[in-house]
DNA sequence: CTTATCTCCGTACTCAAGTACAGAGTCAAC
DNA sequence: GTTGACTCTGTACTTGAGTACGGAGATAAG
């Protein structure tokens, strides 16, 4: 599972090719160093990488706030790392309240749709519509 | 509340106009008709769609899957939304797991850079790298 | 009735996040 | 030792989601 080239890596974390060296390019992924005028060569934590990215956007977050998420955890200035990891938690947590409500709403909607009798009214909208953000 | 002009909207809604307008030509927001020569007046249901849009958005969704959200609602078509909803109810599901997933890493990171005593083994990483979706 | 501040409509530009491609080098297998 | 698949580097194109702008008309306040 170690020593994989780019192509290989690309495959198990199921991205393009052009995709890993776009986030090498922002940095968010590392680039090994190459034996002089060869090829590199890639792990377990590159793939970790990519596919912490992957999840991450598939939640909302930008790649710059992926970028900020992957700095809290260097281990470096724990201090700011704190304040930071604070504030993307109460962010988190919007978010999870927000999707907690499409989820209920989705499911009275199911529900509503299996009852013939009852009329819709507008439950998705209402559960998201009213907030202030 | 209601009779606003588009720039009213826009800015109750928090939003630019030619957010609005762009909505609009998407077919996300209707487009009030126009007494002849005049001005489009709107109201708290496109006031309701444009902040359902944005906090849709923020979860992760893309416009083409705000509209389909917004299709399921219609009322038309209840055994498609049905199946539609269920879909999405799952895809909705897979997120809050994941959103909790890095809630949990943050409280953790957070808790970890209060006692500065213990290592950090990237709990974020971790928190979501691992999956396969 | 003029002036400032909108609206309307269309087209064009921007920015993020990829995606594609060209040309040169590398490597493994036959 | 040549062929085919892959890597490297750079640049250019695409798509989604806005943003900006130009010119013409509406409307309200002085």
């Amino acid at each position: 599972m170690e020593n994989l080239t780019i192509g290989a890596l690309a495959q198990a974390a199921n991205v393009g090719i052009e995709t890993v060296r776009f986030y090498q390019r922002r940095g968010l992924v590392g680039e090994p160093a190459k034996p002089y005028g060869g090829i590199r060569k890639y792990g377990s934590c590159e793939l970790g990488r990519i596919r912490f990215i992957k999840s991450a956007q598939k939640l909302g977050f930008s790649l710059d706030e992926v970028a900020q998420l992957l700095k809290l955890e260097d281990g470096t200035q724990c201090d700011e790392a704190r304040t930071q990891a604070t504030h993307k938690l109460q962010y988190v947590q919007e978010k999870l309240a927000d999707l907690k409500r499409i989820e209920t709403a989705l499911t009275e909607l199911i529900d509503q749709c299996s009852r013939v009798d009852g009329q819709i009214r507008r439950p998705l909208i209402l559960s998201l519509s009213s907030f202030e953000h």
